[in-house]
Formats: C-alpha cells, sequence, structure tokens
DNA sequence: TTTTTTGTGGACCGAAAGGTCCCGATAACA
DNA sequence: TGTTATCGGGACCTTTCGGTCCACAAAAAA
C-alpha cells in the first residue's frame, strides 16, 4: 500500500522511485492564476490541466480533486500576498507612504491584460457567498491576514504622526481592506483610472 | 411562421389561442432571485425550473436561453433597485438620512438567511470580469444608475449645508458606490454587523 | 541489467449540463 | 361544439463535467 507524507500540503511519496516530474509549486502557481482570472466554477479540469501542463493523474495524486486544488491556491495566493505586502511596508519609507502606494496603484489595474481579476479571496468570497464552509473558512482566514498587515500599517502611521493616534488602528485596517475591496470591484465593473484615483483619494482622506 | 411582438422584453405570441398560464414578471422575478443567491455559473437550468415553476418550452418561449434570462434578471434587478432607491430618497427627511440609512442598513444584512448575497450587479461584475461583453455592458448600465441616484443624493445634502459645496457631487457618488460594493463583500466574507457599522461610519466620515 | 517503484497518458465512466423537439392537454373564439 | 393555436411535460440529444483506473514508460538503486 502506497503512502504519502506531507511536504508543505503537497502528496509527495515516502519511498524513492521515479522522482516527481514537475514543480509542484509551479503547478499550483499556474492553477492559482487561472482561477484568479477565472473563478471556481468557470474553470474546469480541462483549463487547469492545459494551464498546468500535468496530466490528469498528476494533478489528481498531487493535488487531490478540483475542489481541494482551489483551496490550496487561495492558501498559496494568500501567503505569498501577505508575505509580498508584509515585505512592502517593512521597505516603504512609512505607513502613510505604503497605503498610499498601496491605494494609488490600483488604478494601474484598468490598463493591462490580465489586471481586472480584482482579490482572489474577495473573488472567492462573492462567488461562494454562504454556500462553501471549508471555503467561508479560508476566506476568512484570508481577510483577517490582510486586516492584520493594514492594522501594523495604520500603527506604524500613527507612531509617525501620520494618523491621530486616537482612531482605533484595527477599525481603520478594516476599513481599508474594506474600501480596498469596493475599489478593485469597481475595476472590474468597468471604470475609468481617473474615477479609480479620484476615488482612493477619497477613501484615504478619511486616514491622513 | 409564428410571430412575436416584444412586451416589456418578453416573448408574447401574437395572435389569440391559450393565454399564458404563469406572469412573466413573476417568473422573472424569482429566476433573478436564484441567479442574485447563487451566481450564474452555479445556477443550472434544473434549478431555474424549480424556482420558477415554469415547464423548459416555456422558460424558453418566454425569455430564450439561459443567458438571456440571466441578462433580462439583471436589467430587472437594476430597474426595480434604482426605483426604490428613489423612491427612498424622494420620501427621506434630507439627503444624508438617506445616505446613512443605506449604509447603516448594511450591517442587517449580516442576520438573515438570504441576505449575505450582495449586490447582483456587483457580483456580476466579479464573475464575469472582462470576459463576457454582453454582460460587461450591463454591468455598466446598472453602476451607472447607482452613480446617478447617489449623485443625487449628495447635491440635495449640499443644498441643505450637509455636505461641503466645493466637493464634486459625481466624485462622491462614484466614491459611495464603490464603498458601498466593498461594504457588501466585507458581509459575504463573513465580517460582523459591528465591524460594519463603525466601516460605515469612517465611509460617511468622508462626507460629513 | 534487473528489480523496484513511481509517473504519466489516455481510455473510460456516470452524471449533469444546456438545449431541442414532439405530442397530448387546454383554453379562446366563432 | 368544432376549430385552431398555443401551452407544457417530458423524452431525447450532444457535449462537457469531475473523477477513476489501468497499462505502459521511465527513473533510481543494486
Amino acid at each position: 500500500m502506497l503512502q504519502y507524507r506531507t511536504i508543505q500540503s503537497y502528496n509527495v511519496p515516502m519511498t524513492a522511485g521515479r522522482p516527481l516530474q514537475f514543480d509542484p509549486d509551479t503547478a499550483l502557481e499556474s492553477a492559482m492564476q487561472l482561477f484568479w482570472q477565472k473563478g471556481y466554477e468557470s474553470t474546469s479540469l480541462n483549463d487547469l490541466l492545459k494551464a498546468t501542463g500535468l496530466s490528469k493523474s498528476s494533478l489528481y495524486q498531487t493535488f487531490g480533486n478540483k475542489h481541494q486544488l482551489f483551496e490550496q491556491s487561495i492558501a498559496h495566493y494568500r501567503q505569498h500576498l501577505v508575505q509580498d505586502l508584509k515585505a512592502m511596508l517593512s521597505n516603504a519609507r512609512s505607513g502613510r507612504q505604503f497605503i498610499e502606494k498601496i491605494f494609488f496603484s490600483v488604478a494601474d489595474e484598468v490598463k493591462g491584460k490580465n489586471s481586472r481579476r480584482g482579490c482572489l479571496v474577495m473573488n472567492t468570497a462573492s462567488e461562494f457567498a454562504q454556500s462553501d464552509p471549508v471555503i467561508a473558512r479560508l476566506v476568512k482566514q484570508g481577510t483577517k491576514g490582510f486586516y492584520d498587515v493594514f492594522e501594523t500599517a495604520v500603527r506604524r502611521a500613527q507612531n509617525e504622526g501620520d494618523i491621530p493616534a486616537n482612531k482605533d488602528a484595527r477599525t481603520l485596517a478594516i476599513y481599508l481592506v474594506s474600501s480596498m475591496s469596493g475599489l478593485k470591484t469597481q475595476v472590474k465593473a468597468g471604470a475609468s483610472a481617473v474615477d479609480i484615483n479620484s476615488t482612493a483619494k477619497i477613501i484615504l482622506s478619511a486616514l491622513f
């Protein structure tokens, strides 16, 4: 009977033998990109095979079924995004500059081919609503990750004197995530870069 | 050869004979409710038949195919929502009171069974992204309808002295629609009523 | 080179998808 | 009541869905 150990959530055989002919992380990245662009229901198994370049057996062996692959895609997305945001924040000149950069770069998503696709976590929140408890949990987890990053940024901005210290950092963080999600939806709805930017300006006027 | 005339966008036979055994508007309303709750892809034809109570032939005869039924559902949604909003606005004590009522009632959607379903137009913007030009057009149309209502409300609030007259009404209206969309996504993502309300408060602090 | 253990491609499966069509039931009208 | 034209239930179609399975290829180890 075949046994497995779990390495970074992939199914990898325990014993030696023929090694993997592909990089699971690269395949997961491709699958995630596709889910991000098309959503869960609209992405077929064939689409995923084409995008990853895997055979059906390899995909099922490595990631389980479509639903599980999607779960791993969301986790993958969240991990990388949160990590990138944290890196951006610590490299930023100030908390305020970090927040401004994030919001004023949304307008760039209007141009570019694969960029009107929002945020995978929020797209998923929208698509699955409350119908799938497993997904709902992952969405909550992702949302919390975003809250945390923005809360850190707000606190830093407060320490730096850009945001009044009497305002509640967590509440502002939630506000920022909500506003970002709305802004990205407007991009998807076809808003112009100018409208996105002027909206971002008003959003940030509640902070600074 | 059968001929049709178009009454309120439904296909109704020109000649006499057996009359419709159902109310097309009621059926459309049911279909729309289902699309609203589940989205386009996740709603099957069988679901629609069950919800409307129609036979397959009747549904196809009256509304065309699934995609066309969806198009009509969005139009139906927009028309009724915009109409209701306009009525609410003209019944409101002030522009400010209208806007506040709209935003502070979002928190109620957290409770209630069928209420964590966002806005059909924004859900559709999220689901179809830029992949379907016909849908994209309907989404833009819907968005514009929302912009217009809020612009009217903002102008009224400016006349009533609640919003500074030097602020651009259209820009504020776009900001409000964007913020509302973000707020509803947060509801879908599982946010608490308290978080929704405190977020709404900050959103409105940019106006009043 | 043999053995072992795995990867991989494709055949195959049942279910469900959207959509078409026909025929018996049914209502309006003369 | 006879005629006519439509309604509507369901059989049926093709395609695609997610998923399973098996036979063969391939690579590591001895």
